[in-house]
RNA sequence: GUGGGCGUAGCUCAGUCGGUAGAGCAUCGCGUUGUGGUCGCGAGGGUCGCGGGUUCGAAUCCCGUCGCUCACCCCA
């Protein structure tokens, strides 16, 4: 057999496949640069000491090393391909924020990697596609809102069916447990975060343990993490279970801005769910994920939130708020739902009556290329038959004949039907133009 | 890292009690001699993941190993 079979984790699309992801990213990359935000690509490679830097020790890291170590390279740092695209993005500010204009807005599309066991929808190499806002010391709350607009909007124009955006503010979660008496906030996030996946019994338990809760503070704050409206009614909900202090009041305020103008520009795809709390992360204010309806257990294909420290040098030090979708997560899920009209990029087929007449066929196809009809020639001439078969198992629906004297000919593959044709002029119809991306039958 | 399942043709999978390997789809050819798809006929293609053991004989039984896959953990 002598098989190499394939690695498990590094996902490879087949061609046809590999056009739906183009498509996304194509999209992805027209939202964002409609909003203002700009391309930034960031290398590979960290050193371990930037990675570790956020505390995410146990991230499974892929380190990097030369096969023939020798003694001097170990003095050097020691390197590792980044596990996401906001470590590295923050290390890229702090390097050129001379060079940047603040508040800096960024899309960044990469691979990145992750030492994980792979499942479905886990990958060990895949690819995220980030935005962020960056200020330098200060980032207007306005960002936030922006942000999370900017990506259900995103998300609106991909074929992946109904979503929707969780959204919390940390800021409200922790005033909140402060003001029953909890003080330990990143203990009881941690514990509430778990809430959808071990059920309050054992999230009441993990709430004694670890951040010392009563019963009557456990059960608060599981109340706090029922609470999931549509709206802005959460306020109201939160009020009732009572509690005072100042950064509930943010957090309230803060939310409700960002559900309200989510609710007003992208209708029916917001939740305000109070028990996102997005674990041990080093997010400050909003939070957020996002699930795809009836396909909750896939878990979030995008999530991200507010931080109030992204990086710092010295006196300085610079806020941001950004959010992160895993392409590779979405695409092998809409791979079931949607499909490329074709494998290839070509329109046109461009037949071969004699092996000689190959030069005179790449002019006829030059003719249409300059018009931008992309257009594959046949690399040797076979019976038309074959010639045909070959275009018809590529999805390529136009074949084009130039016969002895120069006439030519345009089939239609789908109908049949072939009719004259003059390369300066025959222009396939809009929707063969490309591939396109859509519903399996 | 922990636990379950599975490795046979390009793909999906059969393979009985241990007797040296099969189907469907795909591919290629012919019918149809340079205009495809349907249909019919035919052909090619496998170190049965790898290594060892038991046996006259192993895809089959045993041991090991590698890989894939699902769940836990964690996350996009």
């Amino acid at each position: 057999m002598a098989r190499s079979t394939s690695l498990s984790g590094f996902t490879e699309w087949l061609p046809d496949e590999r056009l739906v992801e183009l498509h996304v990213l194509d999209t992805l990359r027209e939202v964002f640069e409609a909003h203002g935000f700009a391309s930034v690509e960031a290398r590979a490679v960290e050193t371990i000491d930037t990675l570790l830097q956020k505390g995410e020790i146990d991230k499974e890291i892929y380190g990097i090393s030369r096969l023939q170590d020798d003694e001097s390279s170990a003095k050097d740092a020691r390197l590792a391909l980044h596990f996401d695209l906001t470590v590295p993005f923050a290390r890229y500010v702090v390097e050129n924020a001379g060079h940047l204009a603040f508040p800096f807005r960024r899309y960044q599309m990469q691979k990145v990697w992750r030492g994980e066991r792979p499942q479905e929808g886990r990958y060990r190499e895949f690819t995220q596609a980030d935005i962020d806002i960056v200020g330098d010391g200060a980032l207007p709350f306005r960002s936030d809102v922006e942000m999370v607009v900017v990506m259900a909007r995103a998300l609106e124009r991909l074929p992946i069916g109904d979503f929707r955006l969780r959204l919390n503010n940390r800021k409200l979660s922790e005033g909140f447990y402060r003001s029953i008496g909890l003080e330990d906030t990143a203990a009881v996030l941690r514990a509430i975060d778990k809430l959808e996946k071990i059920g309050p019994e054992k999230v009441a338990a993990e709430l004694s343990e670890t951040a010392g809760a009563t019963r009557e503070q456990a059960d608060a704050a599981l109340k706090l993490a029922e609470i999931r409206t549509d709206d802005t009614s959460f306020v109201e909900q939160v009020r009732a279970l009572g509690g005072e202090h100042e950064l509930l009041e943010e957090g309230l305020a803060e939310l409700t801005e960002v559900v309200g103008e989510l609710e007003r520009r992208v209708p029916g795809r917001v939740v305000a769910d109070l028990s996102i709390a997005r674990g041990l992360d080093y997010y400050t204010g909003t939070v957020c994920e996002t699930v795809l309806v009836g396909r909750e257990s896939l878990g979030s294909i995008c999530s991200g939130g507010r931080y109030e420290s992204l990086a710092s040098t010295g006196k300085r030090s610079f806020p941001g708020v950004g959010l992160s979708i895993g392409v590779t997560r979405l695409v092998s899920q809409i791979l079931k739902d949607v499909t490329a009209t074709r494998s290839v990029p070509s329109a046109v087929y461009m037949t071969l009556r004699t092996d000689e007449e190959w030069g005179a066929a790449q002019d006829v196809a030059d003719t249409l290329r300059a018009r931008g009809i992309a257009v594959e020639v046949a690399l040797t001439a076979e019976k038309f038959g074959k010639q045909i078969r070959h275009a018809d198992r590529r999805g390529i629906p136009f074949v084009w004949f130039t016969d002895a004297e120069g006439n030519h000919e345009v089939k239609d593959i789908r109908s049949g039907e072939q009719t004259p044709a003059d390369p300066q002029t025959w222009t396939p119809p809009l929707e063969d133009a490309a591939p396109r991306v859509v519903p399996v039958e």
